[in-house]
DNA sequence: CGAATGACAATCT
DNA sequence: TAGATTGCCATTC
């Protein structure tokens, strides 16, 4: 196993990591939390490429718009579901909750 | 080093 | 309001 991605990619999954359940995190926050705030899509590559091995909730990381990644990359229905499965409540357009499951950190 | 890519965000029409 | 365009920045070829 090679590491073929740098510090940055390892730096999103070290987060992404980190989302308790029943929360969420925005692509451009955590991109805020490495310091480019200008590097959402970044972390989405980051995900793209997110290897399993790593336990990424990639389900939990979704953009600003409340909305989750495509069904054909993620497989068809089943983020929406993980997230709903661990309490997370969508709105009728089927987007989150952001208000009430976005995440909050440390002000 | 230069060009291409990308699961976003903000702006414009 | 919804769709299309631009900007941004790290990674890969």
């Amino acid at each position: 196993m090679s590491k073929s991605k740098q510090g940055f990619f390892e730096e999103v999954y070290n987060i992404v990591s980190q989302i308790p359940e029943g929360s969420v995190i925005t692509y451009g926050m955590i991109a805020s939390m490495l310091g480019n705030p200008r590097a959402s899509r970044i972390v989405g590559y980051a995900m793209h490429d997110a290897p399993p091995n790593r336990s990424l909730p990639c389900h939990r990381v979704v953009n600003k718009q409340g909305r989750l990644s495509p069904d054909s990359i993620f497989g068809a229905g089943n983020q929406r579901d993980l997230l709903e499965k661990e309490g997370v409540a969508f709105n009728e357009d089927g987007c989150i909750d952001m208000d009430k499951h976005l995440i909050k950190w440390d002000l």
